[in-house]
DNA sequence: AAAATAGATTAGTCTTGTCTAATAATGAGG
DNA sequence: CCTCATTATTAGACAAGACTAATCTATTTT
């Protein structure tokens, strides 16, 4: 059974390839606000275990028994920001810091109950996918917000990083998991964009924030 | 802010010295399941910090400081207890060791949020009182069942042992919280007491059984 | 190709929390 | 008042997880 920091680590290299296609010491080291250094024996001790494979200079890969847990760690971690959210009135900026914590607490069965208790979700409230008690994750196929063109008719699917200030932007817009947007003008020059909500008037979008927006095709 | 390994030892003196008058090293150990070594260096080092006084030999008693610390934990504990049960539908004998688990995560709001959630309880599954935000318990006056005589009707309020035995040996009599008895006979032989539930026909409890319920007058 | 830089690793230290073994204090029974 | 069993404390060891400082490697720049 791994310790709380061990599972926190496992799941910064889960997530790092998730995002990309290596796992630095360096990107782990700044997720778990650590010194690479600590990282460094971590991942030496998390290979030795079986969790991952440690190639020193090129990073980290997790081995199937790793990527299983790390499934199951960032499902109790997405149950437990919807319960956060859904059940106590949490705002979505809130919860992340939480879950941190509520993700390590040990029980096959609180999390089972925890599932069914909130009608076992597919995604959490940053539209994040929630595995399931196998590790399968539903998938979807969503695209940057950034990527899109003028014309283009879209539904926000998921918010890449769950900072607060983002979220609290995203807010202050009236912009949420499943808002239906259409893509109006995209300027060269700064990479903003002026898109416009089904029912309200378009505001304009720095690159900054419709590069962390995940959306799928909607409907014209 | 203490660790966990803190909060554990101060609520283990809270909980002796509510139990008796005195938190001895070898109990507050016991609890834990420590070596008592382990537990003078602890109690030395809480009492630095403030939260309890220690005399050597001569036990632990809490600080306000360190009995406000254990209010709050007890009332962490006790909530997350009553959401279990009451929420995701655990058993009253499977939730204290998750509740253990749980009542370490650090975030005031939560907890005011889960209290809210759950319509601020006064009392957990196991018929403990919740102290409220301020560290307030709502006082009641309850004895032991075994304490009491042929003739007398009471109504059960709390079972002072939380072990899984026990809990479900009283679900399998129906026995629970808010159970009205009538008690009928006491044996002195062995201290057995027959019962009569409201509905329902009598049966007989041992003392081991009556000694761990906390019972209020009832109506006859 | 050499040098510079960024990143990674190693070695050694510190803190926390636990243990075992040795020693000491307390309180009860004789 | 002495002895003994119980309980408590101290001392010393160890493991986990973090850090800093020193060293090393890989890659980019000159
Ligand atoms: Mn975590
Ligand atoms: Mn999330
Ligand atoms: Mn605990
Ligand atoms: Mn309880």
């Amino acid at each position: 059974m791994p310790t709380r920091s061990e599972e926190d680590h496992i799941k910064a290299v889960y997530t790092l390839l998730q995002e990309g296609d290596s796992a630095f010491t360096k990107d782990i080291a700044e997720r778990l606000q650590n010194k690479a250094s600590s990282v460094t024996v971590m991942l030496k001790k998390l290979a030795e275990k079986g969790f991952l494979k440690h190639e020193p200079y090129y990073g980290a890969k997790l081995t199937a028994k790793g990527r299983g847990f790390a499934l199951q760690l960032v499902r109790r971690h997405r149950l437990w920001e919807t319960f956060l959210v859904e059940r106590l009135g949490f705002g979505w900026d809130e919860v992340h810091e939480v879950a941190e914590q509520m993700e390590h607490v040990k029980s096959e069965k609180l999390i089972d109950k925890l599932d069914a208790y909130l009608g076992k979700p597919h995604f959490d409230p940053h539209g994040d996918p929630i595995p399931d008690k196998k590790g399968v994750i539903r998938e979807r196929k969503t695209r940057r917000l950034d990527s899109c063109a003028a014309g283009d008719h879209v539904r926000i699917a998921a918010v890449s990083e769950t900072t607060d200030g983002l979220l609290r932007l995203l807010d202050s817009k009236g912009l949420r998991i499943g808002t239906s947007l259409m893509v109006q003008e995209v300027h060269a020059f700064d990479g903003s964009m002026d898109v416009k909500p089904k029912s309200g008037s378009a505001f304009s979008l720095s690159k900054d924030v419709s590069h962390h927006l995940q959306v799928e095709k909607g409907k014209p």
